[in-house]
DNA sequence: CGGGATCCGTTACGATACTG
DNA sequence: CAGTATCGTAACGGATCCCG
């Protein structure tokens, strides 16, 4: 597949040239919470063979779709991390991820998850749902690790790591989670269930409940 | 691939469970501005051998995307057709394809096309420059092909076959309504060069050429 | 003739082991 | 940690054949 092309002078089958291979939309999807070495994503993606994890970076890379870069120290190491070209995918991943939600059945909720997955999913009924003014910056936390939500100016941005100036952390599992992004609960009612944990204040809760709420 | 599954459970995995596999995607565009039979998807997509093809139309009815129909007589054929919950799919290839309108550079206009893949192509220029209150009825001929264009109530459809009601039809070939899509050219400009030829009334030319001069 | 099914060589994928 | 190398398996692509 890696060099097959479609041989069609049309945008989607052009467009499925340098997008369409197999794994390749996962790679950018777990790309745009933020950049991820090499470990991440194959970490993100079980079945991923490393040769092929290498080959779609190159293709990705030469593409422009993507570029290596190291992390300023103390860190240092390399990551992966989309290009503005790449981000310019983000409507139709979200399109075809939209269209994908409704393939989510409740009975699958336990199934385990990537952070970085989620934090895609977490973005799709939110930002249907945001108004001009409205104003956030809470973390959420699932499995060890943080989930940034900001959102200002109408710009929804979910990136991994803490939200800088968050008064707000929310703590809960997988399935709590996956609730709360199908609609079917609330961060503040598993909160006050104890099937999540607050450090900080509540008020940054009761918004997103709220965005989440609305209908779409 | 036909039955391998990324096994996430994530909105765009599991659409691409069902809609990821080469060729698919190809396929539905070509479902979208009508029905067609098993010959008509074999001719507008080269190199998709028959025994794929035939496994790949299965999956997408098995999935609920398409389904087999018979036409009334007196065609009396078989053909595929989306089903409503495959014509949700519009947005998200309409934006796959938006992506990979960038990727179309002029020095390729002269290779050859398919029908069903220019009227796709078609509406992507258009749908985001229409509004509400335009109206058109107009119907495009090239390669011996008709692709009637309709727009009422601020919805814009293109199919294959003639436009009803249409009071003017224009002929050209696939480079000159290549560079009408991509923005290059007007069909109005093009007729007036004798690069096109119109049958009917001007006007619906001039709404046509309006619509798509505006910025996006 | 349209609408496939079968066969078979080639390519891509997936798992594991190994190296700078 | 970030890949490269190897190899068995599954999917693809082209051709041919079948059946109504």
């Amino acid at each position: 597949m890696s060099n097959r092309s479609y041989g069609q002078f049309c945008a989607l089958a052009q467009a499925l040239d340098q997008i369409g291979d197999r794994w390749t939309l996962l790679i950018l999807r777990d790309l745009f919470p933020g950049p991820a070495r090499f470990r991440d994503l194959q970490e993100s993606l079980p079945g991923l063979a490393t040769n092929l994890l290498t080959q779609r970076l190159r293709s990705l890379e030469e593409n422009g779709i993507l570029v290596q870069d190291t992390l300023p120290p103390p860190a240092g190491v390399r990551v992966y991390r989309l290009t503005p070209r790449g981000l310019e995918l983000r409507p139709a991943l979200e399109a075809i991820a939209a269209w994908g939600m409704s393939l989510m059945t409740r009975a699958d909720y336990h199934r385990p998850g990537n952070v970085r997955g989620i934090a895609c999913g977490l973005r799709i009924p939110l930002r249907a749902r945001i108004h001009e003014d409205d104003s956030l910056r809470i973390t959420l936390r699932v499995a060890e690790q943080d989930i940034a939500c900001v959102l200002e100016d109408g710009e929804l941005e979910v990136v991994l790591g803490e939200a800088p100036g968050a008064k707000a952390r929310v703590s809960c599992d997988y399935p709590q989670l996956y609730r709360f992004i199908g609609g079917a609960d609330s961060l503040g009612a598993a909160i006050d269930r104890g099937d999540a944990s607050l450090e900080g204040e509540r008020a940054a809760v009761d918004t997103l409940d709220q965005i989440r709420g609305r209908p779409a």
